[in-house]
DNA sequence: CCTACCGATCGGTAGG
DNA sequence: CCTACCGATCGGTAGG
């Protein structure tokens, strides 16, 4: 008889992808090495190609699991008001709430990404380009009519509120969640007020 | 007698920073090997030690003459008008427009500054103080009372400016000067329509 | 014949 | 300004 999986199969594999990803967070895809990986989680060097193929494949499942979990999360929101303004302010609070507790996932997107091949990063921006549409969609309804039928414009406004979410864990990456709240509110404001100053 | 440093010194230098400054840029700090330096400036591995003692000194020395020169940039524009609006655009699209030709000193900013050892970093964050203050400075004239007082607000807010100038990169790398411009108006109206919307 | 690991070491390459 | 190397460590895999 085939011996099973072990029980703690799953919660190893995401004990490997935490510690990889704080380490190529703080260290760079080039300067985390697998060794370094390991002795993190406790576990032979070895053990970790049992679960992953290589590196490379870590490196996208941290992104994998990261991003499309970010997706899901803005696209589960049950939005309790018609309101655009309303609308974009919960998402823009629910991102910055996620990021809280996944700032090593997320500098890992920042600064690793180019280390995979096109194909896999192509994977992987498809779940960005669900979030922008998110935002976009929102943006067109708040912004004057002149604004919101400009291609360049729309792309713009979106890519600055993507900014503002993903430099947060610039300056204050170890906010709790309500001063992640009440940034999520400043950005509302910020664009909502702004827009309506466009021609 | 000594010999005397050969002419091209300072030339080569710059052709070691540059080719540094790409490869970190691309390939991470840990994953741009010394190797790869030498090889894209078509001179051997040992003889960029003769010009940096190692491999962190020529990081630090990308990001010194990358930000001394925004510093430099920024405090050198001569304001046209005392219009804090006025002078908000003219500091963001200074930054933008510095940004063009240097889009690999500045990955290297965001994706490597943090493999210096702390006291690099602060130096290098001495000029990233300078640029905070002159934007900050605009904010304060522009916020209502309420909000000029309040200081983790203008903190917010100034990271906020950054954060829009400093991630156009990530989505509008290659704009040319007019694009920037643009793009330089598009950030100062927001801000400045969105600061007016705030208590 | 399977999975789950270990200690040891492979061929190459890193910074210096 | 290069070749020739070093101690160590890289990502990845062997046998048991």
């Amino acid at each position: 008889m085939a011996r099973p999986i072990a029980a703690d199969h799953g919660e190893k594999r995401r004990a490997i992808l935490a510690a990889a990803a704080r380490l190529i967070a703080d260290e760079g895809y080039g300067g985390a090495s697998m060794s370094a990986i390991a002795a993190a989680c406790g576990i032979s060097k070895g053990n970790i190609y049992h679960y992953y193929p290589g590196k490379e494949a870590l490196l996208f499942d941290i992104l994998d699991t990261h991003l499309r979990a970010l997706r899901d999360r803005v696209a589960a929101i049950r939005h309790e008001s018609a309101d655009p303004a309303r609308q974009l302010r919960a998402i823009v609070t629910e991102l910055l709430l996620a990021y809280e507790g996944a700032d090593a996932e997320h500098a890992v997107q920042l600064n690793a990404m180019g280390a995979l091949p096109q194909a896999d990063q192509e994977a992987l921006k498809s779940y960005q380009r669900d979030l922008l549409a998110q935002v976009r969609q929102r943006l067109e309804a708040l912004a004057p009519a002149g604004v919101a039928t400009d291609r360049g414009r729309m792309r713009a406004l979106t890519m600055s509120v993507f900014a503002l979410v993903n430099w947060h864990c610039q300056w204050d990456g170890r906010a709790d969640a309500a001063a992640r709240a009440a940034y999520g509110d400043l950005i509302a404001r910020l664009v909502v007020g702004g827009l309506e100053a466009l021609e």
